[in-house]
Parts: C-alpha cells; sequence; structure tokens
DNA sequence: CCGGATCCATAGTGATACTG
DNA sequence: CAGTATCACTATGGATCCGG
C-alpha cells in the first residue's frame, strides 16, 4: 500500500528535496515542454517563455543529473543538442499533472482566500490610523 | 476529463505559482504536521525541526492568506493560537503526498543517476588536468 | 506564549559579453 | 547553435532583540 504514513527523518529530507526541485522556478515547465517530444536548447528556449539562457543551461543540467533528462549531442556544424525526457522524467511529469490539475481547479478559491486575507488586513491598519 | 492538456498562459502562471508554495522549504512540512490534528505555534515549532521562528511566522501567514489554514486566538493569558487545516488545505495534502510518494519510490534511482553524473563530471576535469 | 522588527549572510536569478 | 564567465541585484532564510 501506499508509503504515506511512514514519516522517518530520511523519507521526509528525501521528499523535501524532491519538492524543491518541483518548486524551482523553471524545472517543471522544463519537464513539461519535453513531455511531448524531444527538443532543442533554443526551442526551449522559446517555449519557455521568460527563460534566461543561463537559466536553461542551469536548469538542464541539475535534470539531467537526476537522471530526469538525456543530453545527445551531435558533432555537427552547426551544433545540435537535444534534450528528452528519461524514463523517470516521464513518470514525474504524470505525478506533477496531479498537482496542476488541482492547482487549476481551485485556482478561483485560493485567489477569493487572498483578496478576503488582504482586504481584512487594510482594515486592522485603518484601525490603527484611527487610535494614533 | 483531465484539463492537463490544456496550456493556455493564465493557467501555466496560476500552475507556477502554487509550485511555488509546494516547493518553498517549510510549507509543505507545516501542512503535513497539521495533517494530523490542530497544533499551537511551538508545537509546530519542535514538530518541524530547523524552522526558525521567523520562517514559521511567515510560513503560517502565506497558507491563511491562501485559504489552506485557520489561524484561531484564544484571549487568554498565556495568549494561545491554533492553526488548522481547511478542507482546501486538506485537498492540497492529499495531492501533495501523491509526489511524496514518487519521490520515495524513485529516491534510490536518482542518487545513483546524480552519482554517475558527478562521477563523469570528475573524468573530464581529470582530463583537461592532463591536457595542461 | 506568540510574534513583530531589525540586521545580515547567502543563494537564486537576470543582463551582458564572450567562445568553440 | 549552444553554451561559459562575470557582475549586479533581489529574494530568502537565520539570529537576535523587543513587545503585547
Amino acid at each position: 500500500m501506499s508509503p504515506s504514513h511512514i514519516h522517518v527523518p530520511t523519507d521526509c529530507r528525501t521528499v523535501t528535496e524532491i519538492l524543491s526541485r518541483v518548486g524551482d522556478k523553471w524545472s517543471v515547465q522544463v519537464v513539461v515542454q519535453l513531455g511531448d517530444s524531444p527538443k532543442r536548447f533554443n526551442e526551449l528556449r522559446r517555449l519557455v517563455s521568460g527563460i534566461s539562457q543561463r537559466m536553461l543551461t542551469l536548469t538542464l543540467r541539475g535534470l539531467e543529473r537526476d537522471g530526469l533528462v538525456t543530453r545527445t549531442v551531435y558533432p555537427t556544424i552547426p551544433p545540435r543538442v537535444d534534450y528528452q525526457l528519461t524514463g523517470l522524467g516521464c513518470s514525474l511529469l504524470k505525478t506533477v499533472r496531479g498537482l496542476g490539475d488541482w492547482a487549476i481547479q481551485n485556482r478561483d478559491e485560493i485567489l477569493r482566500a487572498r483578496r478576503r486575507f488582504d482586504a481584512a488586513g487594510d482594515e486592522l491598519d485603518r484601525q490603527q490610523s484611527d487610535a494614533a
């Protein structure tokens, strides 16, 4: 069955580490783009709009290091490098989609909660102004 | 069916934003601890070992703002404050467990990939030293 | 007991210029 | 085309002191 209820320190550290990967600014977006098919460096750069060359490089290195993508160099002129998801990467993508669906489904409720919270904060600020 | 295949910009921004929450250093750990039962501030502080007072405060405020936890103040002496998961928070916890299970199941494979990658890097470094 | 305010070190990110 | 190198900036997180 599910090992979710086991909370030994080792598991916690592992999970936290993985969540950092998933939570970093670019990794998931890159993985999603690679989900359809392998892609070249500048192809990714165009698809993940807003990413800098440097961050794309760093993100891809990190994913490669963790065995989530493979990097294939064709020694042609001009050089060509393909990135593609490994089996591990594909399985991560599937899992992450669960979270993505949750986010989309609960987006409105979260935004409402934020507005409510921020409005309450403003009200407190006004009360403090009155007291002063 | 699943909306996973929809990739309009709005959804991407939303998903990225939620993923940042999940990926930040403490939010998930706090949510997990609140999964069993409501807890007090210093109770949480002991359970989430390593967290500073400041970060626990900030993390709880963020979760409260997004409607994931509620904050209940009992105006006693000394003061007592309880935090507890909302329905939204519970559903997030369930979803996140999927990722946690994935992390635990694939932990070894990721660690192996890392060792392989780092070893290859060291080898390249040696070759460069030889050339110099 | 709860948490706000401040100071500081560090890590993540971006812009730019340069290389094979 | 696919990177590397450098610099500057900002966000994040920890330590500490203070207050209701």
